[in-house]
DNA sequence: CAATATACTTTTTCATCCTAGGTATTGAAT
DNA sequence: ATTCAATACCTAGGATGAAAAAGTATATTG
């Protein structure tokens, strides 16, 4: 039920997201949900569900790294560093990403109709 | 198998590229496939696979129309239309497509690292 | 001490697109 | 006339990425 026609645009750049806000600075998951959010002027909404895997599967491939610092008595706070490995393959992203949104621009563009 | 690394950056993007290129005017599948080549300056390759599903869920939701033309004696042409739905849809999508990337943009700048 | 914000996590579902085929026709070159 | 590349359509299956929708627990503020 409920086919409401949803925005798929954002799909494929949470890596690059991500990894560029980590460029910044270490972060923790819900600091990159809002920094996401703050950054992007609300443009982008990152979901925690969709956060997290994406975070597992940077870590899996070397592309960052986690520290867990505790808050308070009990809480803990995860943080993630970016890599070395990690700021190449940000480099790589980012190239495809301009290559893709440079040949979406030319074909989108109106003033050659 | 073949676990190999591939681009998404592109995901959501094939109702936009088509809807666009139909704004041109009617095109059928084989050269909607080749106009976003050419346009594109061979940054986007859609695969013949990807179009047809797209292209049928367009139909379906009164984007586009389609006319079948003979070519030759026997091979017929699929010619898709957009109309005015689709036309209207074309601009939602357009201005969502601004918001993220423009949001993206944002967050991946480099100079306020 | 209640309410809100913070913080992490998992499961399920869905949409979109790619891969990898398949069929058939046309047109150009030999 | 025949071969072959290019044209043209179509489908099935699967990978992937993200949204939806939960759940759990702690910290902070009033």
């Amino acid at each position: 039920m409920a086919n409401v026609e949803q925005n798929s645009f954002r799909r494929g750049i949470m890596s690059l997201v991500l990894l560029s806000l980590l460029r910044r600075g270490d972060m923790y998951g819900y600091q990159l949900v809002q920094e996401t959010a703050n950054l992007s002027g609300g443009r982008i909404q990152t979901q925690e569900g969709s956060l997290y895997p994406v975070l597992y599967k940077l870590l899996d491939q070397g592309y960052i790294s986690d520290r867990k610092v505790l808050v308070g008595k009990r809480m803990t706070r995860v943080y993630y560093h970016l890599e070395p490995a990690g700021l190449e393959h940000l480099q790589t992203l980012t190239e495809e990403y301009e290559q893709i949104t440079t040949g979406v621009k030319m074909i989108i563009e109106e003033d050659s109709v």
